[in-house]
DNA sequence: AATAGTGTTATATAATTATATAACACTATT
DNA sequence: AATAGTGTTATATAATTATATAACACTATT
């Protein structure tokens, strides 16, 4: 689901934006063909400037997700496809740390730490 | 434990400072009256400038997980206590996901878009 | 042929992030 | 009193990020 940009995280927003569509990729919320909404309508979307989502999307482009057409618009390249048992293990995991009340930020802050550490 | 930042992760050095010592807040490995290293070998840890370290600490100080002593050094200011369960759900996950050979990126990507839709 | 709806390119400006460097101020030990 | 080891303040510079704005180029429909 694609949504406003957090202005105060200290992530730049094209970086927010290119993770937000990598996340749909990888949940299968968008999928090959799939033709992406119109710049001005994802400045809208995303809350920020014509160039910033231009800069995100130069970046998908790079990376092989994405491909323009010009006059038409931008549509998904591949399918990223993951294994579904990968999701659910996760699911799982945040359904179990939504019950202990713990927020968002603290829980990536861990689960990273924890991943390159632990 | 604290290690050099990522400069080719798009996300602030700063910000990365200050994560990594949030994580070990969070994970015990820092408690109350522990002294930091010092700014010149934070600057060395981190490997960044030493006003990268002042930014990283002026912010940690001012949300009152740490403070400075001129002369003397910087201090954890309290204890961030964090319920062992969930580190330990985390745990578990982050070892699941390890099994399947999926890297942190990606982990987190469909982490946070869990959290924030599903 | 005209037009509405796309993406594209360009210029200017400001705030933020990061580096390099130097000098200063305080504390504890010698 | 001197000194080594801390944090602190200041100045300059460059790259990056983000905004605002305008004009242009291509595509598909009317």
């Amino acid at each position: 689901m694609l949504r406003k940009v957090d202005k105060h995280s200290g992530i730049p927003a094209y970086i927010q934006i290119v993770n937000m569509i990598k996340a749909e990729l990888l949940l299968g919320n968008l999928q090959k063909g799939a033709q992406l909404p119109t710049v001005r309508d994802l400045q809208n979307i995303f809350d920020v400037n014509i160039n910033t989502v231009l800069k995100a999307l130069e970046r998908l482009k790079a990376e092989g997700y994405i491909e323009a057409e010009q006059g038409v618009g931008y549509f998904i390249k591949r399918d990223v496809d993951i294994d579904q048992k990968i999701i659910e293990t996760i699911r799982e995991c945040v359904s179990k740390l939504k019950e202990d009340r713990i927020d968002l930020y603290t829980a990536m802050l861990i689960f990273e730490e924890v991943w390159k550490n632990g």
